[in-house]
DNA sequence: TCAGTACTGTTAATTAATTAACATTTTTCT
DNA sequence: AGAAAAATGTTAATTAATTAACAGTACTGA
């Protein structure tokens, strides 16, 4: 397996969680049809990604729940666990920070940073909440590697800064303001206003047509 | 300007933002390098987005910012104001509301929807919380043509049935679960999780290599 | 005035992503 | 046993998205 492409990984992910709940269904096995209509893709395409990870199904059962997801794990996640903190703890940081925490095993939420003197020192959902001036200091500490950005727009160029100073390895961020970061580390940003303007765009556009195939999942 | 390129939809709403923040400098003109450094793109493909929506510029002072505002928003803003609500006013729910309110006068935030009693009959931002039983009839009352899930992974699928039989034109989830809708809605769905455990393989896959050019932005 | 520079607009080339096609395999049914 | 059905794995074809290339143009400065 040479070079997963991009889009590869992201649907993996994807395939990952439906899988988990149909296990929680008792089900063992699934044929790709069966998982391109839970994703809104083709079967091709699902038997495509399967392939490019090197694994077969058998052709009258499908494929083996568990241990395509185990292997996606192991394509995935990390073999050691990747610690990750959040900058901003308004309503957005808080919503993220809920979501991921205890989620996935190979990621820990181990750290949130806010600018507010009322937050700072609390916690939140068990993670301590710190002054993001030490962000630096607190980063080193506990050896955190990703950092997501839940901070304003005014604020997020100088939170970015902040994170890039003290070595993060991956990026991801939700302000609605786009950042730049060297090359060495790797940045996701996702634009909440811009998903929802399309939306709006389509709606408008189409009217009272049938919508073409291109309402596809976003990551 | 017959079809615009689904992507390219998604990166005049941010060029549009982009460029609101320049205007806001004083700024009058900006050339498509400019834009294209801000955005993390190439210049050839701001040049050509800007080609297809039939905008030129002038060739030494590049293009005029506020013409250019008005163009790009006399394409995706809709003629009349679009009524959004959103479903589940929980941490993210309202991080959203927060977001959208006020932001774009072609859009109004109209109604929020949840099913807890403590919440049903507040309001939040000056917008009333409904219960999610009356989700069809406030959508009809308030003429709402968009909704927002923003429930829990479990209650997507129902919310978002609710919201195809109160008949909206277009919904955006972010529920970390798939969900159907006919054709003749446009659906568009962000997994949050996905993008983090993104992150987080780019992290550990390339550990101390430089990053090709994939980080780009998503919406 | 005329070469040089630095843009745009646009077409062509390239790369990436998706879908289609189909040979092959396993099972079922008669 | 043999035909039919229904999967997979994989290559080829197609479509979409991006980038490169460059002709044309306006300004600059010697």
């Amino acid at each position: 397996m040479k070079h997963l492409p991009h889009k590869t990984i992201g649907r993996l992910s994807q395939y990952r969680r439906a899988l988990l709940l149909c296990l929680a269904d008792e089900k063992t096995h699934i044929f790709s049809h069966e998982i391109a209509k839970i994703q809104h893709i083709t079967a091709a395409q699902v038997r495509r990604d399967i392939m490019l990870i090197g694994y077969t199904g058998t052709i009258r059962m499908g494929y083996n729940i568990q241990e395509l997801i185990d292997l996606i794990g192991s394509i995935i996640d990390s073999e050691e666990v990747i610690n990750v903190c959040a900058v901003g703890m308004g309503r957005l940081g808080k919503s993220i920070v809920n979501y991921f925490n205890g989620k996935r095993t190979r990621l820990s939420m181990s750290a949130c940073f806010d600018n507010d003197r009322l937050k700072i020192g609390t916690d939140f959902k068990g993670i301590e909440i710190y002054d993001v001036k030490d962000l630096k200091k607190i980063v080193k500490e506990k050896n955190i590697k990703i950092g997501i950005i839940t901070v304003t727009a005014v604020n997020a160029v100088e939170v970015c800064e902040q994170l890039v100073k003290a070595k993060v390895k991956g990026i991801l961020n939700y302000a609605p303001k786009r950042v730049n970061v060297p090359k060495s580390i790797f940045l996701e940003e996702i634009d909440m206003i811009t998903s929802l303007e399309k939306v709006a765009f389509y709606v408008k556009t189409h009217d009272d047509e049938q919508f073409p195939v291109f309402a596809k999942w976003v990551t």
